[in-house]
DNA sequence: ACCTGAACACCGTTCAAGT
DNA sequence: ACCTGAACACCGTTCAAGT
């Protein structure tokens, strides 16, 4: 007993030291291994040769954690391909985030879950939101039609249902929030996007998207192209 | 202390006696105040003024109790239309379902949980799945296109996002499931639809439908929907 | 200053003891 | 036979005590 514990210490002391990484692809596995309920903190730093609380100085909570190992994955996404047309880009990169989730089949869970939270997305998300923005506007997409596009998209784009963007209307301020103009220059179709929609709608019922609309949109742009393919 | 306990048991005596009914309601009213979070089987005895284990006599464990929440919400959109075209009825409907889902945020999530957890889906959401089928039939849909529209509807049937059916395919052997007869009886459509798949794909690639066919072609007949809107 | 064991306030569920 | 308190094996996170 005193032995063994002797032994893992040793093993532990020439161990790589934690990283947040080391933390985040850690998780990433159990969460592949036993879906997403085998993941607990505990557990996790069982698996790290570490007390729990050692965790703690890489990510600030299970949230955190869960934010970092959404992070991880979308990396996973192929980024897209520029020399061909909107439709064959946006197709490649839809299908290539599907075979993401599918390797994680926890993903999508986790995703609607933090997006119900209300937790802010993550820089590593607001960049592939912005990049499939960015395809539809090359492609000749006006902005209220990429607009209409990333709603419809929804569920395939990263496997979650609805709602997926609500603006921050209601969210907590976040604190370290990047000022406008940087904003501006790292998700460059993100912000015009965002500005287009939020001077649309002001005028009218307050800021935000109308879901409603959006909804409606996409359940009819498919109910009628399933009505083209009727004998 | 002694009196105020004294008093509960009073109350607690001319209460009401507990009954699946009431448990489940009661869960979908905390569900709905908290969110799913602040669901405990704990919690909800407190709210029925009763101990924990008393509740494990109207449901077999938590997992029973989320189906039969999810039972009390899916009972909640109103029923098809009748008198209309297919594409009203079903546009009703699913407008009907996401009235619901809006007014319970937590359900999709808890739906796409359990269907990720490769539980069997209940009678009522059963009945449900048929009778959408059944509109599409009436509207004049062959099988294997009301098949795809089933797959294309997905995340707005009931707001989860892929995958839904799974055929079964891999799941425990439900103890107690209907007799085929008794399934065709009580879900005509839905059985007529597994059946005519499952015979399709037999030859080819064994039982269950190409989900990666579905996918692609749900994902085409979106971008060609939004194809033609391009200026 | 850093690290961590014990503790706190929770879970879902089992089970034996009480009526 | 029914009901239930205590117990079991877990959680995420706090915090004070140790180095």
């Amino acid at each position: 007993m005193v032995e063994i514990t002797g032994q893992t210490d040793a093993v532990h002391r020439t161990r790589t030291p934690l990283s947040r990484a080391r933390v985040l692809s850690a998780a990433v596995a159990l969460a592949d291994e036993g879906g997403v309920d085998a993941l607990s903190m505990r557990k996790l730093a069982q698996v790290l040769d570490v007390v729990p609380m050692a965790l703690y100085k890489h990510v600030a909570n299970k949230n955190e954690l869960l934010d970092g190992m959404i992070d991880v994955l979308v990396g996973e996404i192929d980024p897209p391909v520029t020399d061909t047309d909107w439709k064959t880009a946006v197709r490649l990169r839809v299908l290539s985030a599907r075979r993401m989730l599918l390797r994680h089949p926890w993903a999508s869970g986790v995703i609607e879950a933090r997006l119900k939270a209300r937790a802010a997305p993550t820089p590593v998300v607001m960049a592939y939101l912005d990049s499939m923005i960015g395809i539809f506007r090359a492609g000749g997409f006006p902005l209220d039609l990429v607009h209409h596009a990333m709603h419809v998209m929804g569920s395939r784009l990263l496997g979650f249902s609805q709602e997926l963007f609500e603006d921050g209307a209601g969210r907590e301020p976040d604190p370290d929030a990047l000022p406008p103009e940087e904003m501006a220059a790292r998700y460059p179709h993100l912000t015009e996007l965002a500005m287009a929609v939020a001077h649309d709608e002001e005028s009218v019922v307050g800021p935000g998207c109308d879901d409603q609309y959006e909804f409606e949109f996409a359940l009819d742009l498919t109910l009628d192209g399933l009505a083209r393919l009727l004998p």
